[in-house]
RNA sequence: GGUGGAGUGGCCGAGAGGCGAGGCAACGGACUGCAAAUCCGUGUACACGGGUUCAAAUCCCGUCUCCACCUCCA
């Protein structure tokens, strides 16, 4: 079976049959780093980042473009109520982006461009779009030049509407617009907006429109046909709609596959800047390990709305700590991870839309089957199972030996001197239970256990861990 | 007004005409000094009302509720 995948456009699940064979090229639209990114924000970029592992194991190469949106209008807004510089308010949310990227084991796109670095592109494109009559300079004098949406017939056929019947905004100010859905290529600089907020243009000084920064950067680095074209639910309507007519109407092919991630929702409501109920990322993971969340935003369909709550977190952690438990009793047995190619089931699910929830259901049952494996002693069908978790793990990037969790442990160093430490502790407990003194073997495991640390005993002795939920050292 | 999505067992969450995905929790059993971990076992769920069918959570009709987009939003 080959890749497919549920194309938004035609609101079927197709084969993916890319441009290039063997390649695909996939473009996300990035963030508007307006704010700390929340939970709702790194899904997608987990989404993609298992979507790129997936189609990567499959053969493909793979090229990601995510874009970063420098500079708009709640940019502007926001830098100047804090005082400082909008270039120093984007680069600064610019950062933390890459860190909850980082935390929860996104593998960086291949290209991020900022759209601040393709002004003379966005100028190329707004050229050829008035040339070809799908765009004017507003005749008010504001500099502004909008897309015609009446002179391009496929307008609204991404979303499945109609000009007509769209709700004009009703409060929206006008401007110059023939049509007031018609959209901004382009703005003209306004003397309230800092100077440092403007580039020349033949229309005078001014700044890009979101949509258009879009356009011309997938084109840029990925030409004018490319495979996925992805974000979230939300940017179907108006900005992928938008970007779709900016360049089909400049003679682009554009996008062979649109695929739109759902929302985390916050008490049944899509998290949002506006509404203030964010999860922030960097918030979520002092409370829960990163690979739990990226656990949590991963075992749901990447179509169905996620409720955030500490219940959904907790269980996500209990569940990785399962797999985890089997991940230990294996490796005690395998020194040297058994290499073994994914179960056919996995693929199968993998393959259909990316079917995570599937997909997550095959490593459970390669748990079990490790884990009765281990029980019986039969350590053939356990070396087999265990390289087949470890597998299938790898390509969710929740393999806790996947390089991109290796950083978050600075304290590693202090593992083998509190393994000592431990292991002192465990040695007179063992002596305790040796001359059947419970009281005092208990009382060493209760210390240790508020401390933080978890107790078992094993055919093979005692062993500790670090207790699941929130507390891993960091 | 237009467009799209959703309502599943205690909780989360898949599936989309016929064998009860999976996880968490709970209960019983095995193992353990006791635990923990693990294994085994235990559930007759699909918003409501009709209909089609040998068979419906899944298809059709109607109803209710919720969410999203049409303004910036992953």
């Amino acid at each position: 079976m080959t890749f497919h995948l549920y194309d938004s456009a035609t609101r079927r699940v197709t084969e993916l049959k890319p441009v290039v064979p063997g390649k695909v090229s996939i473009y996300h639209c990035g963030l508007t780093v307006q704010a700390a990114p929340h939970l709702g924000h790194i899904r997608k970029e987990v989404v993609f980042d298992v979507l790129r592992r997936w189609l990567t194991h499959s053969g493909y190469a793979v090229t990601v473009v995510a874009n970063v949106t420098d500079i708009d209008d709640k940019i502007l807004a926001k830098s100047a109520e804090a005082g400082v510089p909008w270039f120093a308010h984007a680069y600064r949310f610019e950062r933390e982006l890459h860190d909850a990227y980082a935390a929860l084991g996104c593998e960086p796109p291949t290209y991020e461009p900022r759209a601040t670095g393709h002004i003379p592109e966005m100028i190329e494109l707004v050229e050829a779009l008035l040339a070809a009559r799908h765009a004017y300079v507003a005749p008010d004098g504001s500099g502004d030049v909008y897309f015609d949406v009446r002179s391009w017939p496929g307008y609204g056929s991404l979303s499945g509407q109609k000009v007509d019947e769209m709700e004009a905004a009703a409060d929206a100010d006008p401007r110059g617009k023939r049509d007031p859905r018609d959209f901004a290529l382009w703005k003209g600089h306004k003397p309230t907006e800092p100077s440092t907020a403007s580039w020349p243009s033949p229309w005078g000084r001014g700044r890009p429109g979101w949509h258009l920064e879009c356009s011309a950067m997938a084109a840029k680095y990925l030409g004018d046909e490319f495979d996925i074209h992805g974000g979230g639910m939300d940017l179907r309507f108006p900005h992928h709609e938008n970007e779709l007519a900016q360049s089909t109407a400049a003679g682009q092919k554009f996008a062979r596959y649109w695929m739109h991630n759902a929302w985390v929702t916050a008490a049944g409501e899509k998290m949002s800047k506006s509404l203030g109920n964010g999860a922030l990322v960097s918030e979520v993971t002092k409370r829960y390990p990163p690979r739990a969340v990226r656990m949590y935003l991963l075992a749901p369909h990447y179509r169905s709305a996620i409720e955030f709550s500490d219940t959904s977190l907790d269980e996500a952690s209990a569940s990785l700590a399962r797999i985890d438990s089997f991940l230990q009793r294996a490796a005690e047995r395998f020194p040297q991870t058994p290499v073994r190619d994914l179960p056919g089931t996995f693929a199968e699910a993998m393959d259909d839309d990316l079917g995570t929830p599937a997909a997550m259901a095959q490593v459970y049952a390669g748990v079990r089957a490790g884990n009765q494996a281990l029980e019986s002693g039969d350590l053939g069908a356990a070396a087999n199972a265990y390289g087949q978790v470890k597998a299938m793990l790898a390509v969710l990037g929740l393999d806790p030996d996947d390089p991109v969790w290796a950083d978050q442990h600075g304290d590693q160093g202090l593992r083998p001197i509190v393994d000592g430490l431990v292991g002192a502790l465990l040695g007179q407990r063992a002596q305790a239970r040796a001359r059947k003194d419970y009281a005092a073997a208990d009382a060493i495991r209760d210390e240790l256990a508020r401390l933080g640390l978890k107790v078992e005993d094993t055919p093979a002795g005692a062993r500790w861990t670090l207790a699941k939920r929130g507390d891993d050292g960091r």
